[in-house]
Parts: C-alpha cells; sequence; structure tokens
DNA sequence: CCTATGTATTGACAGTCGTGATTTCAATAG
DNA sequence: CTATTGAAATCACGACTGTCAATACATAGG
C-alpha cells in the first residue's frame, strides 16, 4: 500500500530552529471537528451502530421491546445505547402509552456523511 | 422534531407471552458493523479526525514534527493518536530519514461512508 | 386503590481511553 | 565513534465506557 509522496527533501535542522514550517490551519475546523467526532463516537460502538442501522429502515415503528432481543443484553443496557444516540443527537424517541419508539433525528449524520464522502 | 409514524396500535400482553414479534435481523450485518465501529471509533475524537483531515489534505506531504504544533499536544500523545489510528486501518506511513510521513489508507473510509450516505 | 408491564435510572465493577513525563529507538551530521 | 534530532514506546494516573443487577418510574387494566 504505497502512495505518491511528493516529498521535500529535508535536512537535519541547524539546532534551535523549528522543525519545519507549520501547516497553515484553518481554526473553523474545531468546532466541525468536534461535532462530527461526537457523532463518530456514538457510532464506535457495534451495538449503536446496529441500533442506527434498524432505526433507519424502521423509524418509528419498533419499540425498545422489540430491539432488546436483537442483541443478547439486558434491557437497561440497550436503555444505555439508545440514551448515549440520544445525548449525541443522533436519535428522538416517542412514547406511546407503555412503549418508547425511537427514530433516527433527520439530517443528524449528514455532516459527518458529507465529509466522509 | 416529529417523524411519521407507523404504529401499530399494541395492548397490554397477556402476561407470560412476548412483548412484541421480533425484527428480523440479518445476522451478516454484525461484522460489517463491527468494522464500521471500529472505524467510527478511531474518528471518535476530535483531534483524530482533525488529523484524518490534515492528513487528506496533504497526504505524504507532512512529517509528524508539523502535525504537533496544530493541537496543543505533546509529541507523544500526538504519535499515540497516530498509532490508534494506524491500528485501527485508517492511516498508514512512511519514513524517510528521521521523518515519518503519514497518509490516509485509499478506501479505508468508503465503507462507512456509504453507510451514512 | 393495587398489580403488572415497558422503560429509565442508579450503583457497582472491570476494562479502556486520553494525556504527559520519561525513556528508548532510529537515523543523520560531524 | 559521539552527539543530536525526530518519532515511538513505556509507565502512570484520572476519567470515562460497557455491562448487569437492582431499583425506580410511568402507564394501563382491573
Amino acid at each position: 500500500m504505497s502512495v505518491d509522496l511528493a516529498l521535500q527533501p529535508k535536512t537535519k535542522r541547524p539546532a534551535g530552529e523549528p522543525c519545519c514550517e507549520p501547516v497553515v490551519y484553518p481554526d473553523v475546523e474545531r468546532e466541525k471537528a468536534e461535532r462530527m467526532a461526537t457523532v463518530a463516537k456514538a457510532l464506535g460502538d457495534p451495538i449503536r451502530l446496529q441500533l442506527v442501522d434498524v432505526l433507519r429502515k424502521h423509524a418509528g415503528q419498533v419499540c425498545v421491546c422489540e430491539l432488546v432481543p436483537l442483541f443478547d443484553l439486558s434491557q437497561p443496557t440497550v436503555s444505555h445505547h439508545l440514551k448515549v444516540l440520544r445525548e449525541a443527537g443522533l436519535v428522538g424517541s416517542e412514547r406511546r402509552g407503555l412503549w418508547a419508539y425511537y427514530y433516527v433525528v433527520p439530517g443528524a449524520l449528514a455532516e459527518i456523511a458529507v465529509w466522509l464522502g
């Protein structure tokens, strides 16, 4: 796995001088990076990623009691993962009687999807 | 923030019976979910996400000594983040003399990008 | 009211993560 | 060779994560 490198030949620096010219770095990226990292972090668990996958395919149609048996995890653990997704802004929930229905927040994945693509 | 829900009316289950019909779940998703979660997890830190961003824009052109001053972090910490990215398969490195040049592995982001998009 | 059911929260625990100080390795210049 | 520089590894430590058991909360039925 090789990539074409356009390498400037470099020599040992003369002791005391900075190693290299600092790459210009747009500070405006920071907030965006933090937002996207929050989303990525929430997706950084296979369970949560599968939860999002299921919710995207069955938005508002599956209650938590249907999600639990999919993962061989306890109900509190699934509830915890849903909470993590909710706090990251990826999902929302509606309650209908005893049951809670989750859905992926529209557009929540858009920014990072664009950046990745 | 509301989503159109197609809810089947549900009634309290008759005690002893399973809550709901289990949603069919393709087991083939599991490995894919784990691969994508690994990538997402590696991107789940603002520093690493920005590292990837810089490397995508300057592949093979920036040495580690140029990356360090961008983040107000110690050199070992930046090196650590690069190692995390390397172990997740997101980046590779080439060494030219004293300097190490990193690049984003082509295609490493493709799978999750497609899934997100 | 009381009871049962679905969901959320709390407490506890082992494991992992992000960071820096220090050390070690690698490679160049003299 | 020695000295110096860039990069990686090691060690340590506080903070956070994923999990479950137990508990609490919310709602519906009787």
